[in-house]
DNA sequence: TGCCAGGCTTCAC
DNA sequence: GTGAAGCATGGC
C-alpha cells in the first residue's frame, strides 16, 4: 500500500471541484472515489503524506495519471497578468486544484445529466444510474456500482432511465449510449483526436452543446484548452471582464484557469 | 415558496 | 447569427 509525500495536490479542493461527482471525504482527512471501475480511498496523514488504499503498481499507472500527480501547474500559471486580480485570487484560492484525466464516457454522461442541475443534484441521479443500472463490485475498500456501461444505458428503459431523476435529459444519456454501444460513436479513438474534430464529435450527440462538449474534453480528455462557460463563469466574465474571456495569451489553459474561477466564485457566494 | 442550477433544442426574426 | 421560450427536477 503505497505511502507518499505528495506537493501541489488538495484532494478536498478536488472533491469540491465540480468536476467529479463520486467523490466524498466521509470523515476529515479520509476521500473515497469511484472512477474508473475501481474505488480507492486515500487517506491524509500529517506533512502531506497519504495513504493510497491500492497497490504499488495501481497506484503509478492508474491514480498518478489519473489526479495528475506528476504535473507541476505553476507552469500553467506563468500567463497569467500580474494585473489581473480577479484571476490571481482565484488561483490562490484554489492552489493545488488538480485537472483529472477521467473515463471519457462517464464525464460525458455526467455532464449530460449536469445541465441546469446543481451539484448535489447531479450527484444524487449519478448514484441512482450506478446503483440501477451498474454493476455492483466487491472491493478492499468496499462494495460499490460501478458507472454502468454504455451498453446497459442502451438496453434500458427509458422510464427505468427517467426513474433516476434525469428529466428531460433521459432521451439524450440513452441516445448517447446507444451511439457509443453502437459504434458510431467510438470514444476511445477520439483521444487521439484533435480539439476541434473532439468537439464536433461530441456536440453531434443531442444534448451536448458547446458547454458540456468542452467538459467533456477538459475533464475526460484533458484538453486544457477547452473552455466551459457555465452560469458561474458567464456572471465572472460579465462582472470582471467586461464581457470579454479568455484574453489570447490564455488560450491554452484557459481549461485550468477556468477550474480555479469556477471554485472560487463558488467558494465566494458561499460565504 | 420562489429562484436557480457546470444548458440545450426549437423557433421566430 | 441572435434572442427568447420551454424544458423536469431538486437544492437552498
Amino acid at each position: 500500500m503505497p505511502e507518499v509525500k505528495l506537493h501541489g495536490v488538495d484532494f478536498k479542493k478536488i472533491k469540491d471541484s465540480g468536476q467529479v461527482f463520486r467523490m466524498w471525504e466521509p470523515e476529515d482527512g479520509v476521500f473515497y472515489i469511484n472512477a474508473i471501475g475501481r474505488r480507492l480511498k486515500i487517506e491524509s496523514k500529517p506533512h502531506g503524506v497519504y495513504v493510497f488504499h491500492c497497490p504499488d503498481e495501481e497506484y503509478k499507472r492508474i491514480w498518478t495519471p489519473y489526479f495528475d500527480l506528476d504535473t507541476d501547474y505553476s507552469h500553467y500559471l506563468k500567463c497569467i497578468r500580474p494585473e489581473d486580480d480577479y484571476l490571481l485570487r482565484a488561483v490562490s484560492c484554489g492552489l493545488d486544484m488538480k485537472i483529472l484525466r477521467q473515463d471519457p464516457w462517464e464525464t460525458l454522461v455526467s455532464f449530460i445529466i449536469s445541465q441546469r442541475k446543481n451539484i448535489p443534484a447531479i450527484q444524487k441521479s449519478i448514484e441512482l444510474l450506478s446503483k440501477r443500472f451498474g454493476e455492483r463490485k466487491d472491493s478492499e475498500n468496499g462494495e460499490y456500482y460501478a458507472f454502468p456501461t454504455p451498453e446497459a444505458l442502451a438496453n434500458a428503459a427509458l422510464t427505468d432511465l427517467r426513474a433516476c431523476s434525469l428529466g428531460y435529459r433521459d432521451e439524450y444519456v440513452h441516445l448517447a449510449a446507444r451511439s457509443v454501444a453502437g459504434g458510431e460513436l467510438n470514444l476511445e479513438s477520439l483521444r487521439f483526436a484533435d480539439s476541434a474534430e473532439l468537439k464536433d464529435a461530441l456536440t453531434g450527440l443531442r444534448g451536448v452543446g458547446e458547454k458540456v462538449a468542452n467538459c467533456v474534453m477538459l475533464f475526460g480528455y484533458h484538453k486544457l484548452d477547452a473552455f466551459p462557460v457555465d452560469t458561474w463563469i458567464r456572471r465572472v466574465i460579465d462582472t470582471e471582464y467586461g464581457g470579454d474571456f479568455p484574453p489570447e495569451s490564455y488560450k491554452r489553459y484557459a481549461g485550468v484557469l477556468q477550474q480555479y474561477i469556477f471554485y472560487y466564485a463558488r467558494k465566494m457566494k458561499g460565504r
